[in-house]
DNA sequence: TCTCCTTATATCCGTATGTATATAGCGGTA
DNA sequence: TACCGCTATATACATACGGATATAAGGAGA
């Protein structure tokens, strides 16, 4: 038997009043865009348009106090995107609590009870 | 100033494969239900339809092993529902990973990096 | 100055999700 | 035996969310 049967993964989104600052989309999103230095090659990478994905840059900017990505329009590549500082500590944030969480006993005794046919 | 703000609420959703398992939605349902001892009922207060409520049901009782709720039909109440031992073992668990979860030090930190007007 | 690729933004549309509504069946109790 | 209120289920409809598409603007470099 391989490993993964009856497996519960934990998603975990940050709530502020009624808009959700972070979420696993928006964490990965963070990530990529870091990565590519591109609002819209992250949201290719995610295969997710970029319509989406500047709406979710635009409210995690708008949640918190200082923006989490910084973008520049114009140049020769044509602009771009980057973390600042905060978003830097933010993602890093988040990994840190997604993991603490993902490691509770409270869910491998829930993934005990599951149903074998998932 | 009273006190609540800047305040960042996790919400926690637990996906076994692709359907999601247990969320708050669920775990409100399931203290509902076992609260009014019918699903209709737990529906009400949720200002929730029932054919929704009664899908809820369905999927947490088809993604564990033994159903969370007990329902009975007919009687002189026309029925009712109630929580399986297992429905108040799995709905305690949530509980307490909730509880763990909202206490961890990066919550607060992340927190601390909103934004005012929320 | 022209090109290029991105950010930024609006409009339209399809799909998917939930609500509303209707109906059948059940089985204690009066 | 008739009633009552619930579970269980189907169908039709509204609405909201995301995707597709179009367009403007920006600015470094050739």
């Amino acid at each position: 038997m391989p490993d993964s049967n009856t497996c519960l993964t934990p998603r975990l989104r940050l709530k502020a009043g009624d808009t959700i600052a972070l979420g696993p989309g928006k964490a990965q999103l963070l990530e990529l865009i870091q990565q590519h230095r591109s609002i819209s090659a992250a949201a290719r990478a995610m295969k997710m348009s970029y319509r989406r994905a500047w709406l979710l840059v635009d409210t995690m900017n708008t949640c918190f106090e200082n923006p989490l990505v910084l973008t520049a329009t114009g140049g020769n590549q044509g602009g771009g995107a980057e973390l600042s500082d905060e978003g830097l500590k933010v993602l890093a944030l988040y990994r840190q609590y997604e993991n603490a969480v993902s490691e509770r006993p409270e869910l491998t005794e829930l993934a005990s009870l599951l149903s074998k046919n998932t």
